[in-house]
DNA sequence: AACTTTATCAACCGCTCGAAA
DNA sequence: GTTTCGAGCGGTTGATAAAGT
């Protein structure tokens, strides 16, 4: 009985060979003389073609398997299927992408992330293949000319449609999250000079945008996750945050790097309302440089932080526009009490994918496991990003509200114990060397919401901030939450207090440590 | 004209999922 | 309940064309 392999290059014609003329000739067949059926790779033919749509005609489409023992074709069914799909089904278009279909995609991967097929059963006679070429290409066409990637009617509409979606939705964002202005009068980055800063990452204007009328976070449109397309169980194998809370070594493979702080917060300003603030490339326009000096490891592919950055360009065109009741966007910073009926269910999911942004987020820092383990191993570096700090204060929050709601799946000051030894390396030295140096802007700045009260900076922790563990984000967010609490006339122990004293000593403070 | 860079497209690869055995 | 297989999906790569220097 014949049986079929795969050609490889080390085992059988070259590579130079299939696809050639030569090789041509036999494309159809494909059997060696040994009777081995060699399954060819690399461009069809038309010889290939007509033999494969001759045998879909016949048999209809499925069975791949079976076309190479039907028809001889020297093709494996995934080739087979992949041909037809993509090249041989009828009513395929061959044509460029029509404004309209652009349109429809910006829209459609606003709205779904990366979901190609999806994508290609909205448009006709497109491919996923196709789509999501088109939408590489796009992106680094934008990227290169500094451009935001959605057209600003794509963010209108997205976040028209995502405001319908919430009325039809069990919660209303806005119930969770309040607040509509990034001002923190108190803090300011003025200081942050250009090559000081040495981000692990480049800025990446879908990712790492706040701006101050962006008043909405995508409700989550699968998986409970707020960014389409990076699902709560993280396709890439990333764990949930489910399972970083459970497993603290997860955590510190997720977390354990890529969180340089800047080091000289003498002064911080930030003003959200147009800049990235947590890129690196922060520009007041939120976009790229023309320039495109996009110098550290990313991956092209952008993922779909919806509102994030629908009403992030929607603010860049209009920046009048009205905030929606949606959740606001400054909820990175800020988890007010859901009621009581969120508590069970949407909140986890929410922040269940807010986490999964956090570890996105991460990601984006960290490009290979190398660099994961070289920070492990030397948890060291020598500048600090907003952005750091954000991916922090973002957790602060998350698990605050994980111990406000009893979430039984998140032993809180274990997680967060966990998630801040890991995810705070100290301030000195520099084990990043590998990421180049990218810039930011000393105009640079960035508003926080008037009624975040961050303690004060800028003034009297001059020599608090010079120390290094004091100048980490778990330190000054500790700080501040326990600070905010206590300002507010709260006699409890924070959660954050909890999760401080669960730090290992050389991780904090001694003013940080109240372990038993 | 030669060379380099960039863009585009086609195809492959690894993985997941669901159905059937 | 487990294994196998087919189908499908998304990410990535390689070849080639086009543009730029």
């Amino acid at each position: 009985m014949k049986r079929a392999r795969e050609e490889s290059d080390n085992e059988m014609a070259p590579n130079d060979q299939i696809g050639s003329p030569s090789a041509n000739e036999d494309s159809s067949g494909g059997s060696s003389a040994d009777g081995v059926v060699v399954l060819k790779k690399g461009p069809w033919t038309a010889d290939e073609d007509s033999i494969l749509s001759e045998y879909v005609e016949k048999f209809g489409e499925g069975n791949w398997n079976n076309v190479q023992k039907t028809t001889g074709l020297a093709r494996n069914g995934k080739s087979c299927r992949l041909r037809w799909a993509n090249h041989l089904r009828p009513n395929l278009k061959k044509c460029p992408f029509s404004p309209e279909e652009e349109q429809l995609v910006a829209e459609l991967h606003a709205q779904i992330g990366n979901k190609w097929a999806r994508m290609a059963t909205q448009l006709t006679g497109r491919t996923d293949n196709e789509i999501k070429n088109y939408w590489n290409t796009r992106i680094k066409r934008q990227q290169r000319a500094g451009l935001p990637l959605y057209p600003p009617n794509v963010c209108a509409r997205s976040k028209e449609n995502q405001q319908s979606e919430f009325n039809c939705g069990d919660k209303q964002p806005h119930e969770l999250l309040q607040g509509n202005t990034f001002n923190i009068s108190d803090i300011t980055f003025d200081n942050l000079h250009h090559n000081q800063v040495t981000l692990p990452y480049a800025y990446d204007p879908q990712r790492y945008i706040f701006t101050n009328s962006m008043n909405t976070v995508n409700q989550p449109t699968e998986s409970g996750s707020f960014f389409p397309g990076y699902s709560s169980g993280m396709s890439s194998g990333f764990p949930s945050f489910k399972e970083l809370l459970n497993e603290p070594g997860k955590i510190q493979q997720t977390f354990g790097v890529s969180n340089p702080y800047y080091t000289e917060p003498s002064r911080y300003r930030l003003d959200y309302r147009d800049s990235a603030f947590l890129g690196s490339q922060s520009h007041l326009n939120g976009n790229l440089p023309a320039s495109g000096h996009i110098t550290s490891p990313m991956k092209p592919e952008l993922p779909s932080l919806q509102d994030t950055e629908t009403d992030t360009f929607s603010c860049l065109e209009n920046p009048t526009a009205p905030p929606t009741p949606c959740e606001p966007t400054d909820s990175y910073f800020q988890y007010p009490a859901a009621s009581e009926s969120v508590k069970s269910e949407y909140v986890s999911s929410q922040h269940d994918g807010l986490l999964d942004a956090l570890v996105h987020q991460s990601l984006g820092k960290v490009s290979t496991k190398n660099q994961l383990e070289s920070f492990k191993t030397s948890p060291t570096s020598s500048v600090a990003s907003p952005g750091d700090m954000f991916a922090c204060s973002e957790l602060n929050n998350y698990l605050e509200n994980l111990a406000e709601y009893n979430d039984p799946i998140s032993p809180l000051g274990f997680s967060a114990a966990s998630v801040f030894n890991v995810s705070t390396p100290q301030i000195s030295g520099g084990s990043l060397n590998e990421f180049p140096p990218t810039e930011v802007p000393s105009g640079f700045e960035t508003t926080l919401p008037a009624d975040l009260h961050f303690p004060d900076l800028k003034m009297g922790e001059q020599d608090t901030l010079s120390h290094p563990g004091t100048l980490r984000p778990d330190a000054l967010l500790g700080s501040f939450w326990r600070r905010t609490e206590s300002s507010q006339g709260t006699n409890e122990q924070s959660p954050l207090d909890d999760a401080m004293a669960m730090l290992p000593d050389e991780d904090l403070g001694d003013e940080n440590k109240t372990m038993p």
